[in-house]
DNA sequence: GAGCAGCCA
DNA sequence: CATTCTGGCTGCTCG
């Protein structure tokens, strides 16, 4: 007979910081339940035990505090996203009917020691999971440590039996702990003897096997005298160590094997599982739903003052749609697998409906009800419009009728606040927290029933969702930002949703090869960096510090926090001092090409050969989309070797992309905003707009502007977007800071408007606490009231950019709304994949490529009227690269 | 996870 | 006197 004991703390800590962040559609964390659950799983398949039982830390201090006052000195250090996943671990557990233990006064691994040494003196075979090397002191013949580590989402194992451990250490599994006692452990804060580390201690405990044996051959000891002297002054500390180190294993227990047998699953783990969005868990376990609790049970409702009906059928169904499609609007939520989906409807001025929908409970069509629900005559109000429009057409759904959504709502009206999950902008806009859905509430572990966990959740919500719109949709008129939400925002969704459905297709051939290329390069050039300074981590800023500027002695440049800055300016700038820099800067462009290029493409590429991005609408604090899983706005492009990344970007067989991009759109901005006159005269005249520049600022006539005359002007230009200094001016020319500010004085002189809008945008800022784009996209702007003067000059840098780069957001937008419209009234094939800030890509048949660049063109240009046109450029290609 | 580095507009 | 140009995302090291 055999017993699994698993060190719960251990495991759950492993689980939530080896699974990415995972989250309901609420924002409830959940990866250190979902990774224990899985972990669990995994390790049942494995060992297949007959019994099983969980054991976890007290918060209560132990006999180790007591000894030892520094002993875990930083324990409470237990993240927020991980205490708040503590109940709900225990109420899974709880409901898997697995044992728990837990015994104030003793740690986890102490109830791990006793329950093994229990489990031997019962004649049964043991196995201790945890992901700490100290239960290795628990390995007998009889008990095994399997060590668990979870890292990117992966977990695995390695058994530990006394003979692997033998063949790991060189010594007996139980002088882990004499080991301990000489080395310590930072992370228990066993502080073992001074100036001892692994290597020395290692090598005396594989000689000595005990403290006790260590200290009676002292001082006569093989070691060097340096460490004999320390071993001699840490007597003490050691003989404390091993105490700490010790792991119990007659705690007062009242443990009987028998007592564990593992049991079959209560049904409220289904209920659970969906409260925790764990679909593919439900799927995998084969667990299905309860019968509906009873309706008396559900006195927790009658605060909504809403009926609650749970539909079944579609002779309900109809029904209740009727009364969604009479509704002003609706408020709704659903799964992200679409397996739940809840409404809730005003019927009356006290009364309202709660429709919920479980598509295991349903008996009639399940689609059908889907698509009488997301047809365009129910208005609906929801939270994260985009992600939920992109699962509908995912599953050959509509996705229509959406009137709000209360994510997109707060982004716009406070962009950089961070986070916007239904339970924050409820707080933050009532002033009062949003009741929590009934599993969350920490602590109270007493049995919930079922299925009222994922309604509760729903319910609080959506009623939460309808309070915002109620709140939100007059602020937006308020503030000047509702024409910005309805007609762009919100219809971009949908845009969206299609476009990341769409994908980028990738030759995942010859981006294949082009990595085995760098691979080779990389290899070849590693080689000659260590024969001039012997083998180092390369990738290692700090080791590669080490090497230039200790080993090698070339002159440091900037530092940085942690030591001299080895960036790739500063390393241009020793480039002729040593061969080795340039091999270096060689190397880094490889590499980077190589990992985050190559491989984390080919990492991402679906069966289908695309990569899909996700779209980010609410996350940059000016508006723009934010790209990622993968990023595709990133893409190289300024050197020639990075460009060829672009070649591996393709359309499918017999398409092509055609790409347009807006032709310096911020600088035009600038033009319009500021009302510089010369400025707008620039533009108009059709030359260089560049070039002009320096021609003004230089004094020149156009035809003798140099190159170096048109580099600076244009930094200057780039410059002023951001809010520049002389000093950062200089730093980017390679100029004096006293030419840089001869070269802004100079331009302002020429273009008067431009400082006169930098001087007004600042003032304006600080009197309303906020700047706003041309479309009133508004970013709250506290800074620029800061008494301390870095902080401030953030907030005035702010207050120059914002309204340019945002306007340039808000202005593609529009274009990407009117683009996708127009493709469609016109039923191309042509479908948008593609955002990069300035630039817009379609892909469609070749047949099409001159009538889209002509529609992209014409569209992108004339989405406003300004001071100055507004241009686009197109062109087509079987590549990216070829259709820039 | 912080810090560094480097890619984009 | 200190500080120094906007907005993003990812990969890697190291504690």
């Amino acid at each position: 007979m055999k017993l699994m004991v698993i060190d719960g703390n251990s495991i759950v800590n492993r689980s939530f910081y080896g699974v990415r962040p995972l989250t309901t559609r609420d924002g409830f964390p959940t990866n250190a339940v979902y990774g224990f659950v899985t972990t669990l799983l995994r390790l049942l398949e494995e060992e297949d035990p007959q019994a099983l039982c969980v054991t976890f830390d007290r918060r209560e201090p132990t006999f180790r505090h007591l000894e030892y006052e520094d002993y875990k000195a930083q324990r409470k250090g237990m993240p927020e996203e991980l205490v708040q996943q503590m109940p709900v671990l225990k109420k899974v557990l709880d409901a898997m009917d697995i044992p728990r233990y837990e015994l104030a006064g003793f740690e986890a691994d102490d109830l791990l020691g006793s329950i093994s040494r229990r489990c031997e003196t019962a004649g049964w075979e043991c196995v201790v999971v945890t992901g700490d090397k100290d239960s290795l002191q628990l390995v007998t013949d009889h008990t095994k440590v399997k060590l668990v580590s979870t890292r990117m989402g992966q977990t695995t194992t390695r058994d530990m039996t006394p003979e692997t451990f033998r063949e790991a250490y060189g010594f007996d599994p139980i002088h882990i702990i004499d080991l301990k006692a000489l080395m310590g452990d930072a992370s228990d804060n066993i502080p073992g003897v001074k100036g001892v580390g692994e290597k020395t201690a290692m090598a005396l405990i594989q000689k000595y096997q005990t403290v006790d044996a260590l200290y009676e051959a002292m001082p006569d000891i093989e070691a060097k005298p340096a460490a004999i002297k320390r071993l001699a002054e840490g007597e003490a500390d050691a003989r404390m160590s091993y105490r700490l180190a010790t792991i119990l294993t007659d705690a007062p227990l009242d443990f009987d094997p028998e007592a564990n047998l593992r049991r079959p699953v209560k049904p409220e783990l289904y209920q659970i599982f969906m409260g925790l969005e764990f679909s593919k868990l439900i799927e995998k376990m084969g667990l299905t739903a309860s019968p509906a609790p009873d309706r008396a049970d559900r006195a927790d409702r009658a605060a909504y003052a809403v009926h609650v009906e749970t539909l079944e059928t579609w002779e309900q169904a109809r029904t209740v749609l009727e009364a969604f499609r009479g509704a002003d609007h609706v408020a709704l939520l659903a799964l992200p697998d679409l397996t739940a989906v809840a409404v809730q409807c005003e019927t009356g001025p006290d009364t309202g409906l709660v429709g919920e929908f479980y598509s295991n409970r349903y008996t009639g069509d399940w689609d059908q009800l889907l698509a009488a629900l997301f047809s365009p005559d129910i208005k609906k109000v929801s939270h994260d419009v985009k992600d939920l429009t992109r699962a509908l057409l995912a599953g050959g759904l509509p996705a229509e009728g959406f009137v709000f959504d209360t994510a997109l709502a707060g982004y716009l009206l406070d962009a950089t606040a961070g986070r916007y999950d239904i339970a924050r902008l409820f707080a933050s806009w009532f002033q009062e927290e949003l009741p929590k859905p009934l599993y969350l509430e920490a602590d109270a572990f007493s049995p919930l029933t079922d299925t009222v966990q994922t309604e509760a959740s729903f319910l609080s919500y959506l009623s939460a969702v309808d309070a915002l719109y109620g709140a939100m949709a007059p602020k937006l008129r308020e503030t000047g930002a509702a024409d910005l939400y309805f007609s762009v925002e919100l219809p971009l969704c949908r845009v969206l949703a299609e476009m990341e459905l769409a994908g980028f297709r990738v030759d995942r051939r010859a981006l294949g090869e082009f990595g085995e290329t760098l691979r080779a390069a990389i290899a070849a050039l590693e080689e000659q960096i260590y024969a001039h300074a012997g083998k180092f981590n390369i990738n290692s800023p700090k080791q590669l510090g080490e090497v230039l500027f200790e080993r090698l002695g070339l002159p440091h440049g900037k530092r940085t926090k942690t030591g001299w800055s080895t960036n790739a300016e500063v390393l241009e700038n020793l480039r002729y001092q040593h061969e080795i820099v340039g091999q270096v800067l060689e190397y880094r462009q490889y590499a980077k090409l190589k990992s985050t290029y190559v491989d984390g493409l080919l990492k991402v590429v679906e069966p289908d050969g695309r990569v899909r991005t996700s779209f980010q609408m609410t996350v940059t604090a000016t508006g723009r989309l934010s790209s990622t899983e993968p990023n595709l706005q990133n893409i190289p492009t300024r050197t020639e070797l990075g460009s060829e990344l672009r070649r591996m970007f393709v359309a499918d067989p017999g398409r092509v992309l055609v790409d347009a991009d807006y032709s310096q759109i911020e600088l035009r901005l600038l033009a319009h905003i500021s009302g510089d006159e010369a400025m707008r005269e620039a533009f108009l005249s059709g030359e260089d707009f560049h070039t002009v520049t320096a021609s003004h600022v230089f004094g020149v006539p156009l035809d003798q502007v140099t190159a170096a005359m048109r580099r600076a002007a244009k930094a200057v230009n780039f410059g002023i977007v951001y809010g520049i200094s002389a000093f950062s001016l200089s730093q980017d020319l390679g100029v004096t800071v006293e030419d840089a500010k001869a070269y802004m004085d100079a331009y302002f002189a020429r273009f008067p408007g431009v400082r006169k809008y930098m001087e007004d945008v600042v003032e304006r800022a600080r009197a309303d606490g906020f700047v706003e784009t041309l479309f009133h996209r508004r970013r709250a702007l506290p800074e620029i009231r800061a008494a301390k003067f870095a902080t401030r000059s953030f907030g005035e840098r702010v207050a120059l950019n914002m309204p340019i780069q945002g306007t340039a957001a808000d202005i593609i937008k529009l274009a990407m709304v009117k683009v996708f419209d127009r493709l469609k009234g016109e039923n191309l094939e042509a479908k948008l994949i593609m955002q990069v800030h300035d630039e817009l890509i379609v892909e469609c048949p070749e047949g099409e490529a001159e009538r889209v660049r002509a529609l992209l063109t014409e569209e992108m240009e004339g989405v406003c009227q300004l001071a100055v046109p507004l241009t686009a450029e197109g062109h087509s290609g079987k590549n990216w690269l070829e259709a820039k």
